[in-house]
DNA sequence: GACAAACTACCAAACGTTAGGTAGTCATGA
DNA sequence: TCATGACTACCTAACGTTTGGTAGTTTGTC
C-alpha cells in the first residue's frame, strides 16, 4: 500500500478511519481537518459537501476491496478455501486490537440517517459481497473443499451477517479472540 | 404490552424508536419532543441530559428483555427449542417490515462516540445475552434437542453475531426474508 | 397554597457551508 | 524572457442553523 501524499486521498483516509471508529453522524469537518493537518474549508475545496465526501469514502473502500476479492476469485492457482481466507483477513485485522469496524457496517448501523446516495453505495457493497460469497461457495462445493447442505444464498448471508455482527459485538464486549472464534466456527460449518 | 400514559415512559418510547431507526448521534431532543408532542425543555425536566436519557433507554430495553428471557429459560413447561424461538422473535419482528434494528446493535455501531456510562449498559446487554444463549444451548444439548460439536461459547457468539448482523445488513439490502433465512440456517446448525 | 409538569425565551457552542482573499504553479504569447 | 491570465490549494472570517442545556414563568391538580 502506497502512502497517500495527495491531499484528497489523505482526507479520504482520515474520514474513513473516523467513520469506522465513531460513525458518520458523530464526526465533523473539523475532526477530519485536524487529523489531516489542514483547516475545515480546505476539505470543502476538495469535496463539495459532507455527503459527497461520504460517498467518495464508500466508493473507494468498496472498489479497493472488490479488486482484491475479484483477483483471488479468478486466480487459477487459488482454491476456494484460499479465497475465503482472503475474504476473512480484513475482518480479523479489524477485530484484533482495533476499535474500528467495517466502514459499511458502521454506516448501515445509521442507515436511515444517511443521505440517499450514500445509502445506495452501502447497499451495493453488501449485495456485491453476497454475490462474491455465493460464487466462492459454489466453487468450493464443486471442488469438494466445502461440504454443506444449506442453499448457497443462505450460507452466504450467514457468513456476511456473522462477520459484520462479530465486529460490532466484539467492540462492545472487548473479547480479543471474538473474530477468530467466529471464523473458526464458520469454517467448521463449511467443512464439518 | 400496556400503553405508556406516563410522560417519562413516552419519552423513553420515542427515544428508543428513534435510536433504533437513526442512531443516537443523529437524533436530538427536538426530534424526541416532536414525536411525544411536547417541547424540548420538558424532556430535560424528566432527564437531566442526553446521556442520562440514553442510559435509561438502554437499561429499560435490557431489563424488559431480560425478564422475558429469564422467564422462558426457567419455565418447566418450556423446552430449549421453545426458549430459542422466543429469543428469535424480537429479531424477526424487527427484521420484517420495519426499518429499525436492535437498540444495542445500533448503539454498538457508534460505540466509540458514546458516553462512557452508555457504553457500559450496551456491554452488559451483549454479555448477558451470550450467557443466556450458552445456558439454553447447554440445556438443549442435555435434552438432545440440540446436536452440535462446537464449544458452547462459540455457538452462542455465532448466534448473537449473525442475528445482530442480519438486522443491520437486511436494512441496507431490503431483503424481506433475510431474518427468517438466517434463523432457519442457524436452526439447521443446532440440529442437522 | 403547594407542587409537579409543562411552557416561553433564552444561551454558548458547534455544525455544515459560503465568501473573499492570498499565495504559488503553469502554460501562453509578445 | 518575461509579463499575463488562469488555475489549484489553502486560508481567515463569517454565515445561518442546530445542538444540548438553563432560567423563569404559567398551568393544572391535589
Amino acid at each position: 500500500m502506497t502512502i497517500n501524499s495527495n491531499t484528497a486521498d489523505r482526507i479520504l483516509d482520515a474520514a474513513q478511519e473516523l467513520i469506522q471508529r465513531r460513525g458518520y453522524n458523530a464526526i465533523s469537518f473539523n475532526d477530519i481537518a485536524e487529523q489531516v493537518g489542514i483547516k475545515k474549508p480546505s476539505i470543502i475545496h476538495h469535496f463539495p459537501c459532507k455527503a459527497a465526501l461520504g460517498r467518495a469514502v464508500i466508493k473507494r473502500y468498496r472498489e479497493h476491496l472488490a479488486t482484491k476479492l475479484d483477483g483471488v476469485a479468478n486466480a487459477d492457482d487459488k482454491s476456494a478455501v484460499d479465497a475465503f481466507d482472503v475474504y476473512c483477513t480484513p475482518y480479523t485485522d479489524l477485530g484484533t486490537g482495533s476499535d474500528k469496524i467495517c466502514l459499511c457496517g458502521s454506516l448501515a448501523g445509521e442507515f436511515m440517517a444517511l443521505p440517499k446516495d450514500m445509502r445506495n453505495e452501502v447497499s451495493i457493497f453488501f449485495e456485491s459481497h453476497i454475490k462474491w460469497l455465493e460464487n466462492i461457495l459454489a466453487q468450493g462445493k464443486k471442488t469438494g473443499e466445502f461440504i454443506f447442505d444449506d442453499p448457497l444464498p443462505m450460507m452466504a448471508q450467514l457468513i456476511l451477517d456473522s462477520l459484520q455482527g462479530a465486529l460490532i459485538v466484539k467492540r462492545a464486549t472487548a473479547n480479543t479472540h471474538h473474530l477468530h472464534n467466529v471464523i473458526r466456527t464458520l469454517k467448521a460449518k463449511l467443512n464439518p
